[in-house]
DNA sequence: AACTATTTATAAGA
DNA sequence: TTCTTATAAATAGTT
């Protein structure tokens, strides 16, 4: 849609890029809101520049949060289900086989009797025990691998945590430093200015040094008199 | 775009929303995936229609959940400086204040020297730690915030991890009930049949009970001797 | 940021 | 759902 059809192939010259980034971030967040009032849809849209500019929209009435958690929820269950439901085939393909081998069985005893021997019978069995274990065990380790996959996230989520909070107590520290040492010197360089100021009228003069007009602390509710 | 202009709002004709809603999230799927490919960028689109089905669409090399990470943690940083900037300007607010009043201050002490009693200074002292006192306070609150914030997502994901793991039990239990009793029942009759079958031909028929023919577990690799 | 010639998306109809 | 097509909307290239 322009003054010439482009391919849709990685825009080469950077400057072009971000500018077709900028253009077409309008135009797909406007169709996601569309989306949202025309058809009553929830979207969360998610968006990072190759730059790693960052934006989104969320429909209104729900959060990003809210539909990843429901997102997480649909695809966890998709995927149970697909696998849940390619077992049932497998199960469905095995009683198949099972009826055309019985079938096969049954013919065999009609034509010769003495094929079937007792032993047999006991693989028979046998085998039919296998099938079921085997059935079984694909089904815990299914139900296992969701258990650690669940496990898995939720330390990651916990050792996430554990980083922000390290760094933000890290960024507090910073910062707790960085306005102590304003605290000793330009604060208390203040106010130790506004003594001296007052020994200046009300006793003796003593010279003012550096600038101190554009590094004070403000106050609303000073009490002047 | 179409053969009439239509209003951005609710469409009320159920289907006729359910087919907006189809055409409209193949475009917005369509335009998620040329931002993709021609901006080298990363995109999540996460859809629920008003019936509730679910679509999405993710840039190839990354996943939704990688881009909800990556989310997460822009938009705490974007929080975080947020309130970050808001405390510096109020900071700077403060300083502009301080300066107004020191100047103030300054005409008041050369007008009228008296006025300025040693006593004010220290209101003025009092009430500048006061001031800095709460900026600290103002962001140990914050940090705090932050932290607890973190600790409930953490909770809720371990809630939710639990909840997850009880269904899946209860599935598990509930199919293993289930396949229990086609053991006893069905799968184990099929094998007495079989027996039976055998002293049938063998040794002495024993009549066979049911239908057992479109219930039986198929066998890919039994050898039949 | 604007502008506009074109391409693209899509509303309505079948 | 899917196709068709007239028309609205998005946007590529340009200023």
């Amino acid at each position: 849609m322009g003054r010439g059809k482009i391919e849709i192939k990685r825009i080469e010259n950077p400057t072009n890029r971000q500018v077709t980034y900028s253009k077409r971030r309008g135009g797909i967040i406007k169709k996601a809101k569309e989306l949202t009032v025309l058809c009553d849809a929830e979207v969360s849209l998610i968006m990072f520049s190759s730059t790693g500019k960052f934006s989104e929209y969320c429909s209104p009435s729900t959060s990003t949060k809210k539909i990843y958690d429901r997102y997480q929820q649909v695809s966890e269950t998709n995927l149970w289900d697909t696998h849940y439901e390619k077992m049932q085939r497998d199960l469905g393909n095995l009683k198949e086989e099972s009826n055309r081998l019985r079938k096969l069985i049954r013919q065999k005893m009609g034509e010769d009797i003495n094929e079937l021997k007792y032993k047999e019978l006991r693989d028979l069995e046998q085998n039919l025990e296998e099938w079921v274990k085997r059935i079984r065990d694909k089904k815990n380790h299914l139900v296992t691998n969701q258990t650690e996959t669940c496990k898995k996230r939720t330390l990651f989520q916990i050792k996430n945590l554990e980083e922000q909070n390290k760094m933000m107590r890290h960024m507090m520290e910073e910062d707790e430093a960085e306005r102590g040492l304003e605290d000793d010197g330009d604060y208390e360089s203040q106010l130790a200015l506004g003594v001296r100021n007052t020994h200046l009228f009300a006793y003796r003069m003593r010279p003012a040094e550096g600038n101190i007009h554009d590094r004070g602390y403000g106050l609303n509710d000073l009490r002047l008199g």
